[in-house]
RNA sequence: CGGAGUGUGGCUCAGUCUGGUAGAGCACCGCGUUCGGGACGCGGGGGUCGCAGGUUCGAAUCCUGCCACUCCGACCA
């Protein structure tokens, strides 16, 4: 992409709603719109960071079993009111009416709709395990959206729904989620610590917050500190095998969030030198659930005994939308955002300090096209704006690699390479610096 | 939902107390000089001052109502 095509609308100033580092970010990078409160309009620069992130989560959820499918924005409420949540949800839930009067909703997540579909065609366990997904937008009418794209109205969400024959069998797809749910959020650069949360109705451990620590989180935490250097399973995890030692690994220590916090637990269990108190942002819940939506809506399977059996259900969600808040909270400096080179909107950025000089320009094309042809997706600055106000813009973006073109270095046959997460420089000829991207 | 604020050009803000021709910086357009870490000169475009009523010879400014947004708290399957 070259950059006097695009659009891109950086801010100096600091828009004055921004409380936070990540809103912050996102607005004077050109990311991010408001267009209410709790609702923004991604720009072309955030959009692709949105598409990068929604990207990774599907490759995990892929690889874990998981089936996509979309489901629509709007529900009709009839079908909340089999579950009995139309009435139990309250004011969060965005009602509408259409011309004729039917009564709709904004969904703020699928375990009604999921479950109708399920019904409708599975009647054996031999479909089983199931586990079904989507990446969706989600509303919900909170009281108090704040904080940028970590607690927004609008949201995009990856939900997944789980079915099984009988809780054991459910155990184990919970467990592959776990185990996605660790993959997931390393492959972005975050540390995130799976901890143990309010239970749903079925009791038991199974459901978990996954929590990025970050100073601006909104809850506090409480864990053990040898959970930040445990060991993320590996791209060739498989996930038939047994995955109750990876699960026990993450959950055997202390973690939990303020809400269901035990004091006396937590220092029983975790030495002092060990106990970690911060605070983070939760980017992903697992929940299992048993058949309190089966079984209310009626969707039962026959097993192998002959007998209507009604599904154990789990739920695993993920804030795709809230996970890029999260990565500049944990990646950034005072000039930027540092993204991850797995999540970053474009691989390299290559400025051309003189635009209209032949030499420069040539070295920019042979390197764009060069870039281009390797999948590296460069962004080139042809742009007349001062060399000063092309790094400013280049480290608030905070592409991994920059490339700098200048009368000074083509005269010698070289560019400079400079890595945006630790500003290290060096100069190169420009075969030596695209052979260090990897073109 | 309780409490507290703020609405003036794309962004950050002054002007409101004490009514009298709407301002600054950044951004944007033109010309020129510049050019390796947010240049400079000259010229220029852009604002029903959140909306509606009221008071007044005259309202961004005073009064009333409404709306939007922000912050603190509560809430957050």
């Amino acid at each position: 992409m070259r950059l006097s095509r695009y659009f891109l609308p950086v801010l100096k100033n600091t828009p004055a709603e921004a409380q936070i580092v990540s809103h912050r970010l996102m607005l004077r990078a050109g990311m991010l719109r408001q267009e209410a409160a709790g609702i923004y309009a991604w720009l072309p620069l955030g959009h692709r960071v949105l598409r990068k992130v929604e990207q990774i989560v599907r490759e995990e959820m892929d690889r874990a079993g998981a089936v996509e499918l979309l489901m629509p924005t709007l529900q009709l409420a009839d079908l909340w009111r089999e579950s009995g949540r139309y009435d139990a949800y309250g004011a969060e839930m965005l009602r509408i009416t259409d011309r004729h009067e039917r009564e709709m909703l904004y969904g703020p997540t699928n375990e009604e709709m999921i479950t109708e579909i399920f019904r409708a065609y599975t009647k054996s366990y031999k479909a089983l395990p199931l586990n079904l997904y989507h990446i969706q937008w989600k509303f919900r009418d909170e009281q108090r959206p704040r904080f940028g794209v970590m607690r927004g109205r609008e949201f995009l969400m990856k939900d997944a729904y789980s079915f099984d024959i009988d809780e054991a069998e459910g155990r184990k797809s919970y467990d592959r989620m776990f185990v996605a749910y660790l993959r997931t959020f390393s492959r972005m650069g975050l540390k995130a610590i799976p901890m143990r949360a309010e239970t749903g109705p079925i009791g038991g451990d199974l459901s978990h917050e996954f929590i990025v620590l970050a100073q601006t989180g909104e809850s506090a935490v409480f864990l053990d500190k040898r959970y930040l250097d445990l060991p993320i399973p590996g791209a060739d995890i498989d996930y038939q095998s047994d995955l109750t030692p990876i699960v026990d690994e993450w959950t055997h220590r202390y973690a939990a969030t303020e809400d269901v916090h035990d004091t006396a637990r937590y220092e029983a269990e975790t030495p002092e030198y060990q106990r970690i108190t911060a605070r983070g942002i939760e980017v992903g819940q697992t929940f299992f659930f048993g058949d309190k939506y089966s079984r209310a809506m009626n969707a039962s399977v026959q097993g192998p005994d002959g007998a209507e059996h009604f599904p154990q259900m789990g739920s695993y969600g993920v804030g795709v939308s809230r996970l890029l808040g999260a990565i500049i909270e944990a990646s950034h400096d005072e000039v930027g955002i540092i993204w991850p080179d797995t999540v970053a909107p474009f691989g390299v950025g290559i400025v051309n300090l003189r635009p209209g000089d032949a030499a420069c320009d040539s070295v920019c094309e042979s390197a764009y096209a060069a870039l281009t042809s390797a999948g590296r997706e460069p962004l080139l600055d042809d742009t007349d704006d001062r060399p000063g106000g092309k790094f400013a813009t280049m480290d608030l973006i905070g592409l991994p690699w920059q490339l700098i073109v200048g009368p000074r270095g083509v005269a010698e046959g070289t560019v400079e390479l400079k890595r945006r997460a630790t500003g290290e420089r060096q100069t190169l000829s420009l075969d030596a610096a695209l052979k260090a991207i990897g073109a």
